[in-house]
RNA sequence: GGGUGCAUAGCUCAGCGGUAGAGCACUCGCCUUACAAGCGAGGGGCCGGUGGUUCGAACCCACCUGCGCCCACCA
């Protein structure tokens, strides 16, 4: 990309016009006055006679609406803002929308709490249901029904949505508000329909009958990145099972003993010599009197319990694996809700049966005490159980282990058992520029390490339903296999409300009519659709030519393995290529102990009290000082700074724009120091522009603003004077300043869009957002053959002088009666060209420069003034 | 168990091969015609540990320690 060459100013441009300037300028208001006026403009609307080349296109992560914005959202959002301004001064045409999260569990779970009610599908439908919502102590939850708890769903997220868009103004985003989506609007319903059809029609999406990973309270199945490890308290069972052929017991180790008559064999190592004579003979079971065989698999350890084991369906993952390559019997007793299944499995009889009995319809940790009372009845149980600390998945959201349940489920393919797409996954991977680039190890690790297809159907309400249809048989039979799918063009439909093709309504549920998909998908299935979704893919292809594929995808760590992989599988499988070429990987907010900050442990800082504090401007800059991918402390100390360097923008800004000439010009410049500090300048554009399109707005802020402060602290304060008196030496300083002011302006408005905008106003037609990008060219005429050294020196005598003051602790101001400077020939022709501003800025009488071997500054101060 | 990132002044962090830096906090001054929500000056560091590479290491390499995050088949 070709760097600082854009918006070049011709020399003669008048630089200063007649500023209004306020008063006494202040940062307080600038949000509410400068958001307004913006929407008012339509100052971030799309333009979309822009062509593909000239478009910057923003995959914005929908946030899920919740209670309140947090601050570590904020964190990412306002760095994604930064590069986002950077790239609309740069003359990019920025395609940024903004959507919400509202479909899936958080929401459920918000509007069960908020209204006290809970779905049941069997109640009708209450056009006139009127809730309130529920008081602190209502526990019970009224039934409604489906229809009526999806519309609670979207009134409650529509409140929601309002004000994060009223906090999103507050912070500057400078998103493009006409482009907002929900997750479970109609064209998002539309479009994850659409590409679960098309993954369906090309087999990369499938219905299958099989164990998964099930939550017992939510009562849905759940994906592999859903899963979380938790410690959990457990013991250790040591339990005998008898010989079939009346040989020695065989004991085992277990931290599930209520599995026990789920249990459908043991399994050693095919090189465990203490179990080969067993291998092939039949045991039977404790209490249960169940015979099973004795199995080998190489994923059997033996230095783990007694080095054998209870397969059992379904106690853990490798479990699944067992029994799904060792062909071993389905013997299921939990049910979905996980409790034990009420009837007496048909595998057991006589006083197996009769133990059974003890287990009916208990919870896993009531089946636990009750199994292992039997077994200790049975003398089966060796010793007493031995405490330990375990791992256990459980889903994120959820309170209990999740279960293995059988069920029929909704998956696509990514790549687990595929090694062909795994391949395609992991080149995309590379092909993707990652900022940092560190974090691509993430996304490689997670596609290495699939081992089950994408699980995408959920037994919940509100969600995107699967556009499909079963046929009933004349016996009134389900079949499940014969799915009926809908039309494109009418997307999206509600397999529960509307017939599938060929049908009508008073065939539901009737012998020779259909049933609907009952399930709906998973909120990852609709979020990975974010490119397609706001790019108009299908509805309207000329947007889609426009901005797809896009340019960036910003987003958290934590959801590498959920939202990023599952946009690159569906982009990939849909059209080929990647979603976008740069993904931005934003850090950690920790609090100022080092924790992450979380809802749960109630150290959370909500972004809106620090803006009133410290301004938009100085959060943003807070957290456009942290790199992509660095965590960050959330430290109200560090945002001081931040609102310090907004106050100083509108002081300076006042001393500049206050000297009122209102013609000087580029060639005005003449003096060496002015040229000198330009020459500076101009090494700071060219610095910036390189770090804000390579992603690192952090280096582009931070090289800006060390340049501000020494240009406010020496370079100001040396030609303050000057450029007070007028005159050409005067008019050389007025224009110097004027023209760093313009610069300077626009190098922070990325970050501190508030304050430079209202500077900007005082003396600029339009927004500073929509000024070009300054470039070193409009630096590089006026300073041309400067020394940028003159400068620094001059700063460094000024140093000196200011030292000795404050040692004899005198006011700046107090008068030099004597400067003596020695330094090398070359040193001392570089000062004498600053001789007149180091005089007026020092306050200094008599000057003398010497010609000496090494730096010498003598000051001596007037004696102070009698007092009359 | 594997991976990954971090470890520099009391705090938050830059620096990533050539004489230790910034801001905050602290101390001492200063009403100075942009700014007292300001300005000036100052004190404060065996750059986590141990080895190695190099003329030279905060910086490169190896190992170790501590913290964070991600992943793993958790009997």
């Amino acid at each position: 990309m070709a760097v600082g060459e854009l918006g070049a100013v011709p020399v003669a441009t008048i630089l200063l016009r007649m500023a209004i300037i306020p008063e006494k300028p202040s940062l307080g208001g600038l949000e509410a006055k400068w958001g307004a006026d913006w929407q008012a403009r339509g100052l971030y609307r799309f333009d979309r006679t822009k062509t593909r080349d000239q478009i910057y296109a923003i995959d914005t992560p929908p946030p899920t609406i919740s209670g309140s914005l947090h601050l570590g959202t904020a964190f990412g959002y306002i760095q994604v803002d930064a590069i986002a301004r950077f790239q609309r001064m740069y003359g990019r045409e920025v395609f940024y929308p903004m959507g919400w999260d509202d479909n899936g569990l958080p929401t459920e779970r918000r509007v069960q709490t908020h209204y006290g009610v809970r779905c049941d599908p069997n109640v009708p439908y209450d056009p006139d249901l009127a809730v309130a919502p529920a008081g602190k102590n209502d526990k019970a939850q009224r039934a409604i029904s489906r229809p009526n708890f999806v519309e609670l769903c979207q009134r409650l997220t529509e409140e929601f949505e309002d004000d994060f868009e009223q906090q999103w103004r507050t912070i500057g985003l400078s998103v493009d508000w006409d482009l907002t989506y929900a997750t479970i609007n109609d064209r998002s319903r539309r479009v994850a329909q659409l590409a679960f059809l098309r993954n369906l029609s090309r087999g990369e999406a499938y219905a299958a009958e099989g164990p998964s990973m099930w939550d017992v309270d939510f009562q849905t199945a759940v994906a592999q990145a859903e899963f979380e490890d938790r410690e959990v308290n457990g013991a250790f069972h040591k339990i005998a099972f008898a010989a079939a052929d009346g040989g020695d017991p065989v004991e085992i180790e277990t931290t599930r003993p209520e599995l026990l008559p789920s249990c459908v064999a043991l399994v050693a190592h095919p090189d465990d010599k203490r179990y080969a004579a067993l291998v092939g003979k039949d045991v039977v079971s404790a209490v249960f009197g169940v015979r099973l065989p004795v199995v080998v698999h190489p994923l059997a350890e033996p230095d783990k319990g007694t080095g054998i084991a209870m397969i059992c369906t379904f106690g853990d993952t490798t479990d699944v694996l067992w029994w799904r390559q060792l062909g071993l019997p389905l013997r299921s007793v939990i049910q979905r809700d996980g409790r034990f299944q009420a009837e007496t499995p048909g595998w057991l009889s006589g006083a197996g049966a009769e133990a059974y009995a003890a287990l009916a319809g208990k919870t896993s940790q009531q089946a636990r005490r009750a199994v292992v009372e039997l077994l200790r009845e049975a003398g089966a149980l060796i010793g007493e159980p031995r405490p330990c600390t375990h791992q256990v998945k459980f889903f994120e959201k959820g309170d209990r282990p999740l279960e293995i349940v059988t069920s029929r489920q909704w998956y696509i393919r990514n790549g687990a058992r595929d090694p062909e797409l795994r391949d395609r996954l992991l080149a995309a991977g590379r092909e993707l520029r990652w900022h940092p680039d560190f974090m691509r190890v993430r996304y490689e690790h997670w596609v290495e390490g699939l081992n089950t297809d994408w699980l995408i159907s959920r037994q919940r309400y509100f969600g995107v339903p699967f556009p499909v249809w079963y046929r009933i048989d004349d016996s009134g039979e389900t079949l499940w296999d014969q799915a009926i799918t809908a039309e494109e063009a009418v997307l999206p439909v509600d397999p529960q409300s509307d017939a599938p093709p060929g049908y009508d309504e008073s065939q539901r549920g009737k012998p020779g009519g259909f049933a609907g998909d009952p399930d709906v998908m998973d909120t990852w299935a609709t979020s990975s659709l974010t490119p397609q979704i706001t790019s108009g893919w299908e509805d309207d292809p000329d947007l889609f030519a426009r901005v797809f594929p896009m340019d960036l995808r910003p987003q958290g760590p934590e959801i590498i393995r959920t939202w990023l992989f599952s946009t690159v599988l569906r982009s990939l499988l849909e059209h080929g290529v990647l979603p976008w070429r740069n993904t931005s990987i934003n850090g950690w907010i920790l609090d100022p102990d080092r924790k992450k900050m979380s809802k749960s442990k109630g150290n959370v800082l909500g972004p809106m009290p620090l803006i009133e504090q410290f301004g938009a401007d100085g959060v943003r800059h807070w957290a456009c000082r942290a790199a992509p991918g660095t965590d960050t402390a959330a430290d109200p100390n560090q945002m001081k700074v931040g609102r310090r360097l907004a106050v100083k923008v509108l002081n300076a800004s006042k001393f500049v724009l206050g000297l009122g000439a209102a013609d000087v010009t580029a060639a005005d410049i003449i003096e060496p120091i002015d040229r000198a500090m330009l020459a500076q300048l101009e090494a700071v554009v060219a610095d910036a522009t390189e770090a804000f399109a390579a992603y690192e707005y952090h280096r582009a802020l931070e090289r800006t603003e060390v340049f501000f402060w020494q240009f406010c602290d020496d370079y100001l304060e040396l030609v303050k004077m000057r450029a007070y008196r007028g005159g050409a030496d005067g008019r050389s300083a007025q224009a110097a300043l004027a023209t760093a002011l313009s610069v300077l302006l626009r190098l922070f408005a990325p970050v501190m869009p508030f304050v430079t905008e209202e500077v900007w106003s005082w003396w600029q037609d339009g927004s500073v957002h929509r000024a070009p990008w300054p470039a070193a060219s409009e630096l590089r005429e006026a300073a041309r053959d400067a020394d940028p050294a003159v400068l620094d020196a001059a700063g460094a005598v000024l140093a000196e002088i200011r030292k000795a003051k404050s040692a004899e602790q005198k006011s700046q101001r107090h008068e030099v009666l004597s400067l003596v400077v020695e330094d090398e020939p070359d040193v001392v022709a570089t000062l004498q060209q600053a001789e007149t501003d180091l005089r007026h800025a020092g306050v200094v009488t008599d000057l003398v420069f010497k010609e000496g071997n090494e730096r010498q500054v003598r000051v001596q101060l007037a004696p102070d003034a009698v007092p009359a």
